[in-house]
RNA sequence: GGGCGAAUAGCUCAGCUGGUUAGAGCGCCUGCCUUACACGCAGGAUGUCGGGGGUUCGAGUCCCUCUUCGCCCACCA
């Protein structure tokens, strides 16, 4: 890394930077934040928090992953640079119960073993030394990405810690008759084997077939039920068949019997709501233990439940199926049954007809595999009384969305909510707490226990423990607090920095955790978690499809990071991407995605070669030690730009936090103006951007060579400028690229010895004299219309030609005193005031009634100029007489605010007096 | 089936509560290696703002409708 005052390498090179450059924030102590110094346990500073969406433990960095937490780290860094703010990132993994599991099964299967023949305690102990070896690649990753965590506070979601947490909601749960046992359809899926949550059960449309039956009834085989079913295997286990109540055709049947074909078991006909008579035949046949709704009609009937599906999707009879699975069925997997089952109904002629059908098939969200809808007992989780608070958060404003339309589907699923099944019949993650007593009576026999139990409270007797582990989810929910230190109420961090501030993560998550997360704020400690969920949208590639392994469309961030630096892949994932909008890149050419990023870093560290090689190493005086009077036109113009960035940054970004306290439980609430302000990432990469490349370099830094060539007090005025745009511009653009900035804000003169940008503050505007900035505007105006007549007429880039200024208003001051700057600029020797020399020349109307003139001997022809001057005439009698036309118009005048029409009118004035100019021009040109 | 979003330059997208001649980056054309930068500089071209209708003095922006593409939710056998 470069020093203060050296030269600068002619390139910067990311690779070669970027880890020294963490490593000394890293040395710094910059990551770390200090509970004593929170506002909340008596420190003076106010806290600002993010918990990390913590990533599967053996997850490797993926595109979206990068997207995720350079968000967060942007507005960590944001928030870190704001005067008084103790800001806190905490980072860390989750076990992924399932997931975990399925890739050391996998392992185990390459080695042609299962999880069976280990053992459970085996099993657990494999996967443990697995996570130990490859878990926490992604954080090392997150390092590279140059995100600024605080490490020291690393969490795991099956770590002691946070399994005592666990634990504590558990039991409290439980305490409260919150949790319970349930006999019901669960979905289950036969490769994982374990049941899922209704969020881990994903909807897929499949394209399968509708097989239309015939039931004969009992009482009158002449007479058939026609029923239609997607899953004939589940006739072996159907106990009735039902029929609407309010259904005319099928009345007089309710209460006789059907015989099921292939068992030619009698089976009640039962009139029941779920029967939709719009539907197929009106008739439906009920499977209670192998379909949710068939469960609910069977318990609505009391009607007996026969399992005939077994764990591994085979047909067998399980419970309450005595007979009703026949030997040529027994074993078969449930699709080779279905088969089966259609060429028996085939051939007895039950089967009267299929066809095609395109229906939403639940499938596992880890393996994919068709979930089987299965009785079984599990624990589940009363939401609604959970959602309740959760509900009021986003209604009342404790909590926003962003964007905002996601408020909606938020408030839609928990007015819906149904109960959470937490139990899963897998081997990795933390036990169910719960002991069974075999010898005390309900409700003795079930125990939810903090600490291990070995034997019985009531009875003393043996105790086993359940068998179950909790869904992965029931240990993420508790994320905000349990990474604080809860249930410890007392822990240092979980006074300090609860609640936290913003929560970032991707839509699909919304109710798998962000949700329960908010419900678990509440229950367990009475606050909204955070006041922010910002969510945001999906990288995909060009066609906009999701960037996946498994479609080989996937970008790798490490390769982007080794190729153009993490500052590109920062600055490329923020810029394009619009509030909760998906970004798009192009995994076939990295170049044109990424060059942008690298391109601008190369920019920021040629603006600093410049500096170091123009300023020098003598001490620059800083900005507020200058007096008004001695700043130029160009530093009146670069600092009002640069008030104009910040405030345009800060509004970009918003309000940290709700800015109004008012008598809620969360002690705040969005007022309705700043509800869904700020958080437009890209908005503000654009402004620091055209700020410090477009206004910056392209029009400061050229107007000032001259000055910092020439020794004396003025060249110190603008060496104190220069350096005060940069660092400032350098400090608002630190969040998005902290690297580039950090390295190129180490060799600045400027710089407390020591310090780091990533502990600097974040700039304030400096509030500078107006009135030069403005004058500044004719200049800039002037070299465009120079540069734009050199260009029209081919003058040799080289070539200093001569221009006459013909001052406007007030404008001879500021050509005559600007002279050398638009000559500079323009490649001019101008001349000012007298009149414009005869003869062929170029011209330029300027604003304010100023005009230029450039004689261009031979190159001038003067048709040309003619028709130049012609068509921009045209163009100006075009605009003029819309204009004319609307302020013609009664109802405009009257009806639009006093201050469009002035304006208006404003405006008409000047291009009335731009447009006599321009036809005397013409009349002279185009005269004779 | 219900709800929501998007459609603006060749590409990726801004355009906030309706009010200058609709912008940026990339790409394209012309000219430049002007001692910070060719990963650059200067100049330039390109838009019936998806179609149709409406509200309004005024619509890319609001309303209706159609088309196309996404997303979320849902027990249709």
């Amino acid at each position: 890394m470069a020093s203060p005052g050296t030269d600068l390498p002619d390139r910067y090179d990311p690779s070669a930077t970027e880890a020294d450059i963490y490593q000394r924030w890293l040395r710094a102590g910059a990551f770390t934040a200090h509970a004593q110094a929170s506002a909340r346990t008596g420190g003076d500073r106010d806290p600002f928090t993010i918990v990390m969406p913590p990533p599967n433990v053996t997850a490797i960095l993926h595109v979206g992953h990068g997207l995720n937490n350079t968000v967060q780290d942007v507005i960590i860094r944001w928030a870190r640079m704001q005067p008084g703010i103790e800001a806190l990132w905490v980072p860390g993994t989750d076990h992924a119960g399932i997931a975990t599991q399925n890739v050391v099964e996998k392992q185990l299967a390459a080695e042609g073993k299962t999880r069976f023949d280990l053992g459970r305690e085996a099993f657990v102990e494999r996967t443990k030394a697995f996570v130990a070896e490859t878990g926490g690649t992604i954080l090392d990753q997150l390092r590279a990405l140059g995100c600024s965590a605080d490490w020291t506070r690393t969490a795991y979601t099956f770590s002691p810690e946070l399994s005592r947490a666990v634990r504590e909601a558990f039991v409290r749960l439980f305490e409260k008759g919150l949790i319970y046992r349930g006999h019901r359809v669960i979905h289950w899926c036969p490769r994982c084997l374990t049941s899922l949550s209704d969020e881990e059960a994903e909807f897929e449309p499949e394209t399968g077939k509708l097989y239309h039956v015939h039931y004969p009834v009992s009482d009158d085989p002449s007479r058939m039920l026609t029923v239609a079913t997607t899953r004939p295997e589940t006739m072996l286990g159907d106990v009735a068949v039902a029929v609407n109540p309010a259904d005319e055709r099928y009345r007089d049947l309710v209460g006789r019997t059907v015989r099921l074909p292939i068992l030619d078991l009698e089976i009640p006909v039962v009139a029941d709501d779920y029967a939709d008579p719009a539907f197929g035949t009106g008739v439906v046949k009920i499977t209670p233990a192998h379909d949710a709704n068939d469960f609910e009609v069977g318990m609505r009937h009391q009607l007996a439940m026969p399992v005939v599906i077994d764990e591994t999707a085979r047909m067998r009879e399980v419970s309450d199926a005595a007979g009703r699975v026949p030997a040529w069925l027994a074993g078969l997997d449930r699709f080779e049954a279905r088969e089966k089952i259609v060429e028996a109904l085939k051939a007895s002629g039950a089967l009267v007809k299929v066809e095609t059908h395109t229906h939403n098939v639940r499938h596992c969200y880890r393996c994919d595999t068709v979930v089987e809808p299965r009785l079984s007992d599990q624990w589940f989780v009363r939401m609604a009384p959970l959602a309740k608070p959760a509900l009021e958060a986003v209604r009342t404003g404790a909590i926003r969305i962003l964007p905002e339309r996601w408020e909606a589907v938020y408030t839609n699923w928990l007015e819906g909510i149904r109960d959470w099944n937490i139990s899963r019949q897998l081997w990795w993650g933390h036990r169910v707490p719960v002991w069974y007593c075999d010898r005390c009576a309900a409700p003795h026999d079930v125990i939810a226990s903090r600490e291990d139990l070995t034997q019985c409270p009531h009875c003393g007797g043996p105790v086993r423990q359940d068998e179950d582990v909790l869904d992965t989810w029931f240990s993420s929910w508790l994320w905000p607090i349990s990474t604080l230190g809860w249930p410890d109420e007392q822990a240092p961090d979980l006074a300090a920095f609860y609640p936290t501030d913003v929560l970032v993560t991707a839509p699909e998550i919304l109710f798998f955790w962000v949700a329960r997360m908010i419900m678990a704020g509440y229950e367990f400690r009475g606050r909204a978690p955070f006041h922010t969920v910002l969510l945001h949208g999906t990288v995909r590639d060009t066609e906009h499809r999701k960037m996946s392994k498994s479609l080989g469309n996937g970008i790798d961030p490490m390769d982007v990071i080794r190729l153009y630096g993490a500052d590109a892949l920062r600055w490329t994932l923020v810029s394009g991407m619009g509030l909760g909008a998906d970004v798009i890149l192009d995994p076939r050419d990295l170049e044109k995605s990424f060059a942008t990023g690298r391109n601008f870093a190369t920019k920021l560290w040629n603006i600093a070669r410049f500096l170091l090689s123009n300023v020098g190493n003598e001490p620059v005086p800083p900005l507020d030690s200058i007096a008004p009077e001695r700043l130029t036109r160009a530093d009146a113009w670069i600092l009002a730009r640069l008030d104009a960035a910040i405030a345009e940054c800060n509004t970009a970004l918003g309000p940290l936090r709700p800015t109004t306290p008012v008598n809620a439980p969360d002690g705040h609430a969005w007022r309705p103006e700043e509800r869904y302000a700020g958080m437009r990432l890209n908005e503000y990469a654009e402004t620091a951007r055209r700020f410090v490349w477009s206004e910056l370099a392209d029009w400061y830094l050229e107007a000032i060579k001259g000055r910092l060539a020439e020794p004396g007090a003025d060249r110190d005025v603008a060496r104190a400028v220069l350096v005060h745009a940069f660092d400032a511009a350098l400090r608002l653009l630190h969040p998005i690229v902290p690297y580039i900035t950090e390295a190129i804000w180490q060799t600045l003169p400027s710089r407390p010895e020591g310090a780091v940008l990533m502990l600097a503050s974040w700039p304030t505007p400096t509030r500078t004299a107006q009135r030069g900035a403005d004058e500044f505007e004719l200049v800039r105006e002037a070299v465009s219309a120079l540069r734009q007549i050199r260009a029209e007429y081919a003058v040799p880039p080289g070539k200093l030609v001569d221009a006459h200024a013909v001052a406007g208003d007030g404008a001879a001051r500021v050509f005559a005193e600007e002279g050398s700057v638009i000559g500079r600029l323009a490649r001019v020797a101008l001349r000012v005031g007298g009149a414009a020399p005869a003869g062929a020349a170029a011209h330029a109307i300027l604003s304010g009634a100023s005009e230029l003139v450039v004689p261009l001997a031979g190159l001038i022809d003067v048709e040309k100029e003619c028709a130049r001057q012609k068509a921009e005439l045209a163009n100006l009698e075009k605009q003029i007489t819309a204009l004319e036309g609307r302020l013609a118009n009664e109802k405009f005048v009257s009806k639009a605010p006093a201050a469009v029409v002035e304006a208006e009118r404003e405006k008409l004035r000047d291009w009335a007096a731009r447009r006599t100019q321009l036809q005397e021009k013409v009349r002279s040109l185009c005269g004779a």
